[in-house]
DNA sequence: GCCTATTATAAGGTGTACCTTATAATTTGG
DNA sequence: CCAAATTATAAGGTACACCTTATAATAGGC
């Protein structure tokens, strides 16, 4: 598993795990449902805090912020449309369907998805019932990082902010109100389009510069 | 990426990278392929070998086994099964679909893609034009390893042999000719029911048991 | 309010796939 | 056949997500 696709098996799983969106998921509950330490869950929750995609509250547990509210959707509305194809045209049995879609999920971009929504008839409910998060085209800003390769966005804000990335963001012209294209797309750098220059930006930082996607 | 998709994908480079089947691919190519560097090129090429995937002679280059040749082959089928579903059912585009294949190949087991490939109607030839390897029901043996939960096999060889391995094989009752089935399926061990003993063996000595996939 | 159980945090370790730098071996071209 | 280019190998480093062990902080029950 990639980086990427831990954090959003953690924002999936708090998603889950949650009674109601406001009462914080304890980090024992994250460690039983992935079977590891409560050391290492503490350290993820760590990271995805420092992302902005969910609040930690010491001693009480995590809740997801608007922005982790949105990844953990997107995924959950790819893992269940992915199990409705499995199972309604492929005919695979539902419990290897579950497993399978946690493995497409994460192989598959937002517009490949959508377009097997469409093929679906844009089902509400996944096999067993549960629904189907809408798509997500009228969500709030997201991460640069999230930017896929050739999507626009236009930057909405820094944040959480620290005086060497706000001096980065200077440089690169990435200040709110403008608009960027992803150009390339690795695990740990992107190259994006400003105006008509170029800037490769480490994906650490691209966490934290917020987009509109356009 | 796992280790198992890692070690695919560069049984895939290989095939790929090949003028013919006998003669040797220079690691410097697939360094190039990779973008990686030559000592890295180097030392996964040591473990492939070491599984007895492909055999590498210094100065010349790698050339598949003839069960490297079957995990590459199959790996090839999984990707042009799925850029075909992308083309055809999703009207994906081309580039986009060979990219996202890249993906799908890893993450569906040999059944769903069978079933893939049944609902396209069994098709020769991947949307370039390029054939699709048949499905490998006639194969050769593969490594214990490869056995996917619930699939069972029975024992035709160990090899690469080691004092220590023979020793185990003795101990778990895994001898050439007995039945086997995965009953669980870890990143480095898995657990097997060998007669009506269940015993947990690492992934390293799995992949040098092999088995004819029943 | 204190004791216990839970939770947090610090420190250090593992395996994997990559990296660089440096040196040694082999092949190949003139 | 020898020098130059290629290829191999040794040594050590990085990032990442996990681990264990040990200690510190807090919460909750009695």
């Amino acid at each position: 598993m990639t980086t990427r696709e831990r954090l959003e098996e953690y924002l999936g799983a708090v998603y889950r795990l949650r009674t109601d969106p406001e009462s914080p998921v304890p980090l024992s509950l994250l460690g039983e449902y992935f079977g590891f330490s409560p050391v290492s869950i503490h350290e993820m929750v760590q990271k995805l805090a420092q992302r902005g995609w969910m609040i930690y509250q010491p001693y009480r547990g995590v809740v997801l912020t608007e922005s982790g509210e949105a990844v953990a959707l997107a995924l959950l509305r790819r893992h269940r449309l992915w199990e409705r194809f499995l199972t309604d045209v492929l005919q695979v049995p539902w419990d290897e369907a579950h497993e399978v879609a946690g493995k497409l999920e994460h192989a598959a971009l937002e517009s490949v998805t959508e377009r097997l929504a469409d093929l679906l008839g844009d089902p509400n409910f996944c096999p067993h019932g549960e629904p189907i998060p809408p798509s997500e085209s009228t969500s709030v800003d997201q991460p640069l990082e999230r930017l896929s390769v050739g999507a626009s966005g236009r930057v909405t804000r820094i944040g959480p902010e620290s005086a060497r990335l706000l001096r980065e963001v200077q440089d690169w012209g990435l200040v709110p109100g403008s608009s960027v294209t992803c150009l390339e797309h690795s695990e740990d750098t992107m190259k994006v389009e400003v105006g008509s220059a170029q800037v490769q930006i480490p994906v650490e930082s691209a966490s934290a510069i917020w987009v509109e996607i356009l």
